[in-house]
DNA sequence: TGACAATGTTACCGATCGGTACGTATACGA
DNA sequence: TCGTATACGTACCGATCGGTAACATTGTCA
């Protein structure tokens, strides 16, 4: 069997090397805190009191290392998503309202740095880059979720108030970073009650 | 051919050197597409044909460099937004709307990279960052008037539509360079609208 | 013409960047 | 007990990072 999986460092063997999950989980923090670009290998393989060749042995490089963050990060995200989801089942206004709260609450704690995923984007405006693949699939896939959630509430224009909703989880994302607490993104929610509101009376348009 | 073209670098000298006109173009692009991090000082002199110590006579810092290029943008984001302010007199509504098509608009276009404020805020979380405060005092006074613009519309909760139309723009901006044509940016003025209408219909809360 | 300021030229700095060649310690099965 | 595979460490690579010292050249205006 092959022994050493470099991307997901726990799969295969029974007893994964401890080296890389404690890479991974120091990445993860500093990646996070200050970005991938302001954090080097050197600073990761240190906190971790680890050695440069162990990360290497385990990523083939610090771009993939970033996707590995990255994908433990959009698993974090949808297990927080399906909570607020089977939290009110058959209610999809319910749920996204729900995941909205969550977020607007988190967006009001100290040193809150916005969406992993959408920073890695920001970070990184190349087409191919590993980070960015791992952030456009969970994007594409989160709006499509939301889309299909406008729909089952009966919205007029389901796609509208789907990308609307969207627009609004972005935004919460970002102003959570840039104004903290008191920000816009305590009312993430409540705007978001309004326009499902407003598009559950509006009839179908285009 | 005394180029006059006074905006920001080497304000107290009367006469205006060239070399940090063609620094702050070229940074000005180069920072925005690729981001601030992403660009090193020797291919920001080399692209405008300078040198490097002609850009540490102009600029104290790269860090310096990247505030006076955000200062640029800070300047022509005001003009955009009086633009779509003076085209609809009295009428605040049509006001934000205008503005918010306009960015709709741009976000659909190819190579859109978003708000180089916003992402200067991504790229560097130290609070105290030079290119930061540019860019969170932008924040801070858009937020201003879009709040003072709901409460002129006559919102039942002011400050809840002028925050929920801020991060609809925070919003666009990075969806827009997330999902390209086609993405949920291009919505943006609608859920404005749908936004705007329900909350003037919505008596004061809270 | 002379003076001055702006720019260019060349060469350099220490630090850090991402990444690797190669030797060593340790656990395990035969 | 030995061989082997695996995990880890030491030491190093060339390239690039932001930034500077010292000096030559240019254009402008008095």
């Amino acid at each position: 069997m092959p022994v050493t999986n470099k991307i997901d460092p726990a799969a295969g063997t029974g007893h994964e090397p401890r080296a890389a999950e404690k890479i991974l989980k120091v990445a993860r923090d500093l990646f996070y805190r200050q970005g991938i670009r302001a954090i080097g290998v050197d600073e990761i393989v240190r906190t971790a009191g680890v050695t440069k060749p162990s990360l290497y042995r385990s990523f083939p490089s610090k771009d993939e290392l970033a996707a590995s963050y990255l994908r433990r990060y959009d698993g974090e995200f949808w297990a927080r998503f399906e909570e607020s989801v089977t939290a009110h089942p058959g209610d999809p206004r319910a749920q996204i309202v729900a995941f909205l709260a969550g977020v607007g609450k988190r967006t009001q704690r100290p040193g809150y740095r916005g969406c992993g995923m959408t920073n890695a984007v920001v970070e990184y405006p190349e087409r191919d880059h590993p980070a960015r693949l791992v952030s456009e699939e969970n994007k594409r896939e989160l709006r499509r979720r939301l889309r299909a959630m406008a729909k089952a509430m009966g919205a007029g224009e389901p796609d509208t108030l789907g990308d609307g909703l969207l627009l609004l989880i972005e935004g919460a994302y970002i102003s959570g970073q840039l104004f903290g607490a008191g920000g816009p993104a305590r009312s993430v929610a409540r705007n978001a009650e309004l326009l499902i509101d407003a598009s559950l009376a509006t009839p179908g348009r285009a």
